[in-house]
DNA sequence: ACTGGGTGTTAGCGCTCGCTAACCTGCGGC
DNA sequence: GCCGCAGGTTAGCGAGCGCTAACACCCAGT
């Protein structure tokens, strides 16, 4: 796990630039990008509207930015998990618990990189897709060295699966947070397990 | 499942409307409600803008019948599985494979129910989500009775969980559909099955 | 033959949106 | 004590949106 990585939203201290993203999150998980208006956002950090810009060059640049470093925190936090010492059940448990533990903490980030990778800029959009398949890649590595009866395409299918799984949070929140934690990490590493 | 249940878009023979719920679907799914025009509708079916309102009363209108009857459709469905006899394994795999064909077979409305219910009209929405809350307590119960250890929060979150994983078909172009088929079911059925 | 409903067209209204312009204010550094 | 810049304000632009109006066409029924 990256050491002290931009703090990834926590709208507590944050300098304004983090206050406009985690507001952004929240309000882009809610109504969608282009159901958000500046002003929305503006609003949502207690200054109005064209403000903004005086922080970000765009709309655009906001949810460039926010994709970005998830992604960016992804990648870097499965790579540092992947290459611990140890073996590969525990590499894979891990990964899991990682993913896991992303998913708890933020919701309104899973649900915008859910939904809203279409409405990034090209090349954003190819930014983003670049990291996102080089996390795909670190899980499927650990998928296939933990389950080696599974190919290629069945791995990375199984890793498109078990992320689906994880990355139901923002509908699950009936759980305590440390128990659904250990649900959800249960489920996934028994799906992994089910499909050698 | 549905004896001949308003055919869900096929985009085949269907009428002016089926077509239209269609082409919207798939624009929906790819840009988002809001990043989607009435002309680009109208333009995905060989009509130009306002003629779609011949057949819709609006724009929300689209969505919500399309909302509407995906829901209905996964209900029924997942009623009749849900009540034929056999023990609580084979209910459970009927209900996973049922969930399966239907992802694989529209991953757009897939994508277009996990992301849109918030454009929803306000009366839409209610019809949808009550839709959708029943279907989830016909899992919770199958899933309570093949699996006894688990509490009704524990088979909720459970049930939230296999959707998001058998919901990633939208992701999951790789494989044929058969053996996805196949792999989805058994990670389903192996999740929830070390979830006791 | 005529009529009328069903289905399409184009023009254009009114509104909202992203963004820019122009201006104001508070404050740290010389 | 003044300057300059960081960060805020409001007014307003141009574009795009959902939707309506007004009109045209085809064809089934009498």
């Amino acid at each position: 796990m990256p050491a002290n990585p931009t703090p990834l939203v926590n709208g507590e201290k944050a300098n304004r630039r983090e206050q406009i993203l985690s507001a952004a999150a929240e309000l882009f998980a809610h109504h969608g990008f282009h159901g958000v208006g500046i002003d929305d956002i503006g609003a949502a950090v207690g200054i109005s509207g064209p403000a903004l810009y005086r922080h970000f060059r765009s709309k655009d640049a906001i949810l460039g930015e926010m994709l970005n470093s998830i992604s960016r925190y992804l990648l870097d936090g499965g790579t540092t998990w992947a290459s611990r010492p140890g073996d590969a059940d525990d590499t894979l448990a891990g990964l899991v618990a990682f993913h896991v533990g992303f998913a708890l903490a933020h919701p309104a980030l899973i649900t915008v990189q859910e939904r809203n990778l279409a409405n990034l800029t090209d090349a954003d959009r190819k930014q983003v897709r670049a990291l996102q398949r080089q996390y795909v890649e670190v899980w499927v590595r650990a998928i296939r060295e933990a389950i080696p009866e599974l190919g290629e395409l069945q791995a990375r299918s199984a890793a498109h699966a078990v992320f689906g799984l994880i990355n139901s949070t923002p509908y699950n929140r009936h759980l305590g947070d440390s128990e659904l934690a250990e649900l959800l990490s249960r489920l996934a590493l028994g799906a992994l397990r089910a499909a050698g």
